[in-house]
DNA sequence: TTCACGATACCACTTTAGAGGTATCAGCCA
DNA sequence: TGGCTGATACCTCTAAAGTGGTATCGTGAA
């Protein structure tokens, strides 16, 4: 019996793949969380094989849920759990060292193979994503090109959101209680992060990337 | 025993919602479909009380399937389930006639009174929205609001796709072969519609509706 | 057949964004 | 300690966006 530990936001998509397991399936959730930041904690309780993890969280992704385990030394293989089939969040997970990669569109046979071979500390990647897989590993051995958002600071996404939401440059600085040439130039450093051209191609690009 | 259609593009989720209810529930997923145009041939060949249906799929949205149904003639209650927590949605979804909203963070008790409700027809709005609801009962009696998105010509959504890749008034200028003060013409009229101030607020606005 | 509307085009003007710099200071890490 | 980085701030200048108009032409609906 596979002991899988789930974090997951949306409590029906967790309370469901719970209950899909029946217990012939030799698989298990024996705990479900809907906050990553408790994740090492419950590792501390209670002993599972593999952890299922939702990218896209609300509190703390899963991608800081991975780095959280890393800085706290926990090493509990990971399969990450997502609906964006898109390479910009792949590139993310296996940087950090995700065990595998299955989208929510995926069938419970599906599922079941990986978090098998994710117990096993084989890798996994969902067929859908194979492609963009091979192409990631042949170009691009460029590491820096890899992770732009993470390249960002908070005081940078703060002001991407406040850009999201309409506001120029002076009604940024005024809630933040900062200088407008400030927000000029976090805005210049965050458009030269993100090698974008402009205000337009910013907000795209970071509602793409989930920044906002 | 209520029966469901669900409809879902992510087969992971459908599966799970699926065997999470016990026939002591007394409610059944018959059925299960991730594309929504598939709906009205399944409704005619069997019967259900109600359907869960996500909003966001891709090959045709909620919204999309609710009119369709509308257009068949189809009056089956709907209840719809999504992760967007967006007052802009909600308007789409209740505009077409939608019984019910929750959202995929719900919890399981919290799905089977909403199922319950939608079936026999009442409305069902989850905690977490009710108060956007009220603030929208109240204000804005004016349907015109509503759809902003219906309102922009194709050209206009060509222009904004162009504008999110972060072209710029005389690049789009030129891929489209017009000039441009024609691109900036349409510029100040997709911003009048929409109500948004300047390019920042245009796109985030425009891919949250999904017009990117 | 008017009439409304979308697509097109132009002018003049103000505001904002964007690009080129430089610089200080606090915190962190080797 | 010394170097790196993020947050802060300022200056100057050009390019672009945004705002105020007006106007023609075709198409499809009333």
């Amino acid at each position: 019996m596979i002991r899988a530990l789930l974090v997951d936001d949306h409590q029906l998509f967790g309370e469901g793949v719970r209950s899909m397991f029946k217990p012939n399936d030799g698989i298990e959730i024996v705990k479900i969380t809907t906050n990553g930041n408790n994740v090492p904690s419950i590792l501390s309780e209670i002993e599972v094989d593999m952890i299922l993890m939702d990218i896209s969280m609300p509190l703390i992704d899963g991608v800081g849920v991975l780095e959280l385990m890393k800085s706290k030394g926990l090493d509990v293989p990971v399969l990450m759990l997502t609906m964006h089939q898109d390479m910009k969040y792949i590139r993310r997970t296996l940087e950090t060292g995700a065990q595998g990669y299955i989208l929510k569109d995926a069938s419970k046979a599906e599922l079941t193979e990986a978090i098998e071979k994710v117990s096993r500390r084989e890798n996994y990647f969902h067929p859908k994503i194979n492609n963009q897989i091979f192409d990631y590993l042949r170009g691009n051995k460029n590491p820096s090109e890899g992770n732009l958002v993470d390249q960002l600071s908070d005081r940078e996404k703060e002001i991407i959101g406040c850009i999201g939401k309409g506001m120029n440059s002076k009604a940024i600085a005024e809630v933040l209680f900062i200088s407008e040439h400030t927000v000029k130039t976090h805005r210049r450093n965050i458009m030269h992060k993100l090698g974008v051209k402009n205000t337009a191609e910013l907000i795209s690009f970071s509602m793409e990337k989930g920044i906002i």
